[in-house]
DNA sequence: ATATAATGAACGATCGTTCGTTCAAGAAGA
DNA sequence: TCTTCTTGAACGAACGATCGTTCATTATAT
């Protein structure tokens, strides 16, 4: 047990975490084109090109599945949670914020698949767990850029930089929202979201 | 035949349209507990106390089901609507349609029985359709009001009036998705909603 | 040689829908 | 008014398909 290191280093360790892969890819797929209640065990497993019973020696279940697509939504964030670190003034990190979380919903897989987990979120509680997690990271975030811009006099002062957070969120997720069900162009929508937002946000 | 009118008067004809209305309210009681897809046909003639044969005169299948309770969500909403056609000034009036609404979907059936219809209405087109349908109703009315509101400098001078309306309405629901995931009361939401529309909307 | 990844047949449950049948309410004929 | 005929609402067994999951077996990397 001496030089017991690398414990991910075997050929067949490494064809594993490949076949993991593929089957969450598969499962992202089948959920986008179908639903997550209308998409069968067996159609993720025809599509990631894996027996069904060996899904399940990597997952313990559907639900399984779809846990894990949850978490991993939190990661493709971190590049959009980046541009809210930035220390730029407040209001051009804001711009740039709701431009790239936007953009980011833009892609109706985005959308469709949040919509996915956001409904089965309300009668699963580990799921909905999750949901609140990652909407609280963004949230802290986006607040923070907030009460800076209070302090610099960029930004009113707001009861609840938090709700106000909360609320610029929920807008940019509507809109997205509408652009996949009504079809319009997410960047035809984009200039009067940001309007908007300024607006309620702008020293008045 | 001189004297037949109430063509719709016939014993017959009123307990088939209470026996319809009793499967429709069944259903929404599963839809809410359990979801679209998790209720079975079976469990909505048995809460309505119907066999389940007998529901298939009533409806031609579940599909059909949604698609009625999709439609008379509009009638649900029409206290609402009339509240926008009144001719207060139009900041009075908005701040109206705002507590209304918002208290409406303070019901989590009403949230959780919008999400269970928008989540279907993404691949099902005919209830789309009525999702469409029913928020252009919705849009049109409060972009109205936007519009006086302008007229009389009490909004500012917004871009797109319609497109502000739609802002407005995401921003209520998603306050309310908000409220019923993370089972905050509406009530605390409320006030930090509208300090920010007025502020989004106000001349200044 | 041993451990484990991979397989697909099989399981019981449940799915949405159809079907033949029963029976009571309304229309027509006496 | 009483009787017959017609209509369609109500029923639940049955259908074929599919559901998520398990497991004994085979293949393969260590």
């Amino acid at each position: 047990m001496a030089d017991q290191r690398a414990p991910a280093g075997t050929k067949r360790d490494r064809a594993t975490a490949q076949r993991r892969g593929r089957i969450l890819d598969a499962a992202v797929m089948c959920f986008l084109e179908n639903g997550y209640h209308q998409t069968g065990v067996r159609d993720i497993a025809k599509r990631a090109g894996v027996s069904l019973g060996n899904l399940y020696n990597h997952f313990a279940g559907k639900h399984d599945i779809l846990a894990e697509i949850a978490t991993l939504e939190r990661t493709e964030l971190a590049p959009v949670l980046a541009l809210l670190a930035r220390t730029d003034p407040a209001p051009a990190v804001l711009d740039g914020f709701v431009t790239a979380y936007a953009t980011y919903l833009a892609k109706p897989e985005n959308v469709i698949l949040t919509i996915e987990i956001t409904s089965e979120a309300i009668r699963k509680p580990d799921i909905g767990d999750l949901f609140v997690a990652n909407r609280a990271e963004l949230v802290d975030a986006l607040a923070a850029v907030l009460t800076r811009g209070i302090a610099d006099r960029h930004f009113r002062a707001m009861p609840d930089p938090r709700d106000t957070a909360h609320l610029i969120i929920e807008l940019i997720e509507g809109t997205a929202y509408r652009s996949v069900l009504s079809g319009l162009a997410m960047g035809k929508l984009l200039s009067g979201l940001k309007d908007f937002i300024m607006a309620a946000v702008r020293e008045g």
